[in-house]
DNA sequence: TGCTTATTTGCAAGTCATGCGAACAATGCT
DNA sequence: AGCATTGTTCGCATGACTTGCAAATAAGCA
């Protein structure tokens, strides 16, 4: 997502308003690499702006996503989460801690994969699902060879509706 | 999944009753590669037994990905489907049709992603996003490599929720 | 056949999202 | 600055998809 200043420009520029609520959104979500739920980051800009609104928080989020400055991301059956990374990348989600890490995979044309007769690819989303191990060495990020073991997929839970 | 008289057996083992409700979903179930959603089977199974609840169709598809027999799978932000194939797979969707289609890739493990530092991979789900070109040939479907057009992608929408 | 206990059902309730319209406020103009 | 115009905000209603619950049923067994 671009800086709030520019985000505010492409604003003018179609003639939409810049309200506080907008304003606080823009700096709210740029940089942000948290991929907050709508409720998040209404509990996160509520603290800055009492009052907001719900419903605005919404509305700002599909309007940044319109404009091509952020992108949804479904996971599992939960609520949707925004993306302010809008470049190609691929996620890993911590079973344990729910967590949703940017992954970036350098060779994706190399899949082999035996897709239906006429299909055409348009974008290919992966995701990882594991865990972060207790952080004992904090060794940098660096690429490596997936090493997926090599079981069944385990049948994840759906978990909308009540968890009372 | 098993065969209806497999999954059958597995119920009686377990102490549950085999009702006529089951045995037809079991049925339904079977070899179904369209991977439905819960109001999708509902439908089906409501012309064969007519008076069958949607609620006993929810929990029947529960009992069976608990015991392993399907899966479930999110799409975007759409209802749960099921998927009666527990193979490791992956997925293809039209964005056209919305059909879901399996997809097997051999080489996962040749995937150089930049995982967090520590993330352990438990196992990758890979969908394919794009769409069915008009049936020309009929060639059958073969091994091939991706070659997903790179654009950014594009801000898909969410869409639960009225439709009216 | 009669019991015991698992199931089925229908309805209420819950979560995440969007539709709607009235009250508000950002902009542009004078 | 004052005012009109029209985009926004906000809260509530509505909606789709699921699950909780409890009463009514019906398997499986003696």
């Amino acid at each position: 997502m671009h800086s709030p200043a520019i985000v505010a420009d492409k604003y003018r520029e179609q003639g939409r308003r810049l309200t506080p609520q907008r304003k606080l959104l823009f700096a709210l979500m740029h940089g942000n690499e948290t991929h907050p739920t709508a409720e998040g980051l209404f509990a996160v800009a509520s603290k800055r702006m009492p009052g907001i609104s719900l419903r605005t928080v919404y509305q700002t989020l599909d309007e940044l996503s319109a404009m091509g400055e952020i992108q949804l991301m479904h996971c599992d059956g939960e609520a949707v989460r925004f993306d302010s990374n809008v470049e190609e990348h691929h996620h890993a989600v911590c079973a344990e801690t729910g967590e949703l890490f940017d992954v970036y995979v350098d060779n994706i044309n190399s899949l082999r994969a035996q897709l239906p007769a006429g299909f055409e690819v348009e974008n290919v989303s992966i995701v990882f699902h594991g865990r972060l191990a207790e952080k004992k060495s904090k060794s940098p990020a660096r690429p490596q060879t997936v090493r997926a073991k090599t079981t069944k997929r385990a049948p994840r839970r759906t978990s909308r509706g009540s968890n009372k």
